[in-house]
RNA sequence: UGGGUCGUCGUCUAGGGGUAGGACAAGGGACUUUGAAUCCCUGAACGAAGGUUCGAUUCCUUCCGACCCAACCA
């Protein structure tokens, strides 16, 4: 974590890198994380925490902290913490001691807030909510300030003690600190810094009964932990003069500077908390960490590792544009990563039933299989090979196109790492649906090459009957099946872009039998057929596997 | 009709007064006991118009387009 060598470059560390040669800061560098425990943290947020994690690689010694932006009671829960936590975590980046509540500034905020009171910067309104906003004017109309804006130092003084003693209802009183209702910027037209809220929050209880709004407590938050670099989202933009304003008039000395970068926006794929709640309300998913959600949870479960993520966060860069990544760059990231490390199995997601007729019942081979075609140190293991056995109902066609290079009638394929089977009948049921081919072996093919040396395209996976493993398998796909799930005809909602084949369950899987030993989030390649985890948060002993992505499949698209 | 920001291949992103680079996607080929992986090749971009300049995608001006802002959310 030193040498900028392997750092990559953007238009933020460029600025920081100037800061440290220029000695701002006295050249310390210190950046935050800052999430609202509201929600699970999704991809969107992996990507604001590697721009800030990274950033210590800029410097040694430098900072990151976590904090928790925990202003908001109604919103916030300890479940969403404690996700947070753990999602950083897994992501790979390591806080130290550096974890941190908005919560915990609650009393030096307060004081804060008494002494821009005491310079007259403050003052406590108290119009109504819609008069306040009416009041705010708009766009092209100026604010125009509130009867209450005069009141003496010593009436803000009292009646902002008071609110803070719980002797006010919700909603009579606010803080408001005392700027221009003419600015054409709005946020600084008297901003709101406390408001008062009699909800039990879920870390100072029932200490507080107002709480102070985020423009107040984030930039002062971030002075007084020292913080250099305050990196967020584009959005924040027009707040950075209100950010500076709460600093320079009240801050312990210390004037971080915030920067902000474009949010990611991913194809087929929404990234708001707000929606990604409304999915796990509604129950269109099984919960935040469903495998489908872009939540970093999901993505876990689903099998992205979190180096894919990290990498894919790498390639996307960071800059100010408001742009959309194509979710096929986050699917290469992970394919990518799995490539070089998932162990090769075979699988068979829907069994075809293929009777080797001339080997004898009882009878079994056993062939040596590497897990990995390009990496030994992967190891082998056995695959055994007995008369009855399974194959996917895909590799068989009865009547098969030009190229196609798997089994049919009269048809030799290779089992892949065993032997050579010709395809001499095909058995259907009074419905007309195949249900069992009868096949012979070459015996002299053992491993999969013929004795005679004659050519074998195609190569199928397959599991021994006497021997596999019945599985359960989830077939995921894209969530939505719209590129912009939000940019809608008139009155279609989002939820109405939801893809409704985004899940498929397989009961019927049979996979090899070395797959006894895998363990909860274990990565596999079913080979030809993908990428599976064995789910994290299946019941004990139950085989049920994710698929986190299909392998590429050229064969497929030039068929559509 | 206000304020803020942004326009480079289909997508993301470098670069920068002198041949516009990379990744993903796409197309083609080689290899292959995964129609995977790997390797090779190909096509593909500076929003527009003026100005400055020997030379502008880069600097200037204007225009056009996109996004954000009027929660007691963050």
């Amino acid at each position: 974590m030193s040498s900028s060598e392997e750092t990559p470059s953007n238009f933020i560390y460029d600025i920081i890198r100037d800061d440290l040669k220029s000695g701002k800061n006295d050249g310390r560098l210190m950046t935050r994380f800052p999430p609202e425990p509201n929600g699970y943290l999704h991809i969107g947020h992996a990507k604001s925490i590697c721009v800030n994690f990274n950033a210590r690689t800029l410097k040694e010694g430098a900072i990151c902290n976590l904090r928790f932006d925990d202003t908001n009671p109604a919103a916030e829960d300890v479940e969403y913490v404690d996700s947070i936590k753990e999602d950083v975590r897994w992501l790979g980046f390591d806080w130290g001691g550096n974890i941190f509540f908005a919560s915990d500034y609650f009393e030096t905020l307060y004081q804060f807030a008494q002494r821009l009171i005491q310079d007259g910067k403050a003052y406590v309104d108290s119009q109504s909510i819609e008069d306040i906003r009416k009041n705010r004017g708009d766009f092209y109309k100026p604010g125009v300030n509130s009867a209450y804006r005069d009141r003496s130092v010593e009436e803000n003084l009292d009646l902002f003690q008071r609110m803070r003693a719980g002797e006010f209802d919700e909603g009579s009183h606010v803080l408001r600190a005392k700027i221009d209702m003419a600015s054409p910027d709005l946020n600084l037209r008297d901003p709101l810094m406390y408001r008062i809220r009699k909800t039990t929050h879920h870390r100072t209880g029932d200490a507080w009964p107002i709480y102070p709004i985020y423009d107040f407590a984030h930039g002062l938050s971030d002075a007084i932990e020292g913080i250099t670099h305050s990196i967020c989202t584009l959005e924040f933009q027009d707040h950075r003069p209100l950010y500076n304003w709460f600093v320079e008039n009240t801050g312990p000395g210390n004037q971080p500077q915030q920067i902000e970068f474009a949010r990611l926006n991913l194809t087929y794929t929404i990234l708001s908390k707000r929606n990604l709640q409304k999915l796990v309300e509604s129950k269109r998913v099984g919960g935040w960490d469903d495998p489908r959600m872009p939540t970093v949870s999901g993505l876990r479960r689903r099998g992205y590792t979190a180096a894919s993520i990290t990498n894919f966060c790498e390639r996307i860069g960071v800059t100010k544009r408001d742009t959309v990544v194509d979710v096929g760059l986050l699917e290469h990231s992970i394919r990518e990563d799995l490539n070089a490390k998932a162990p090769r199995v075979l699988a068979v997601l829907r069994p075809l039933r293929v009777v080797i007729e001339n080997m004898p019942e009882g009878e079994v081979h056993e062939f040596e299989a590497p897990y990995h075609p390009k990496d030994e140190s992967f190891g082998n293991r056995i695959v055994p090979l007995s008369r009855v056995i399974y194959i996917e109902r895909d590799d068989f066609l009865e009547d098969p196109p030009g190229k196609f290079k798997r089994l049919a009638p009269g048809r030799e394929v290779r089992l892949r790492y065993a032997c050579l089977i010709t395809c001499n009948e095909v058995v259907k049921d009074d419905a007309g649906e195949i249900i069992e081919l009868r096949c012979t072996w070459d015996p002299e093919s053992l491993g999969g090459m013929p004795a005679d040396g004659r050519k074998v395209k195609g190569t199928i996976h397959w599991v021994s009957a006497a021997h596999a493993i019945p599985a359960r398998v989830n077939l995921y796909d894209r969530l939505f099946n719209k590129e912009n799930p939000m940019s809608n005809p008139d009155g279609v909602d989002f939820l109405d872009n939801l893809n409704p084949d985004s899940m498929e369950t397989l009961n019927e899987c049979l996979v090899e039998p070395s797959l006894s030993s895998a363990k909860p989030g274990d990565h596999f390649q079913f080979e030809r057929t993908g990428y599976f985890n064995l789910d994290p948060l299946a019941a004990k002993g139950s085989y049920q596997f994710n698929r986190t992505i299909t392998l590429r499949d050229t064969w497929a698209k030039k068929g559509s």
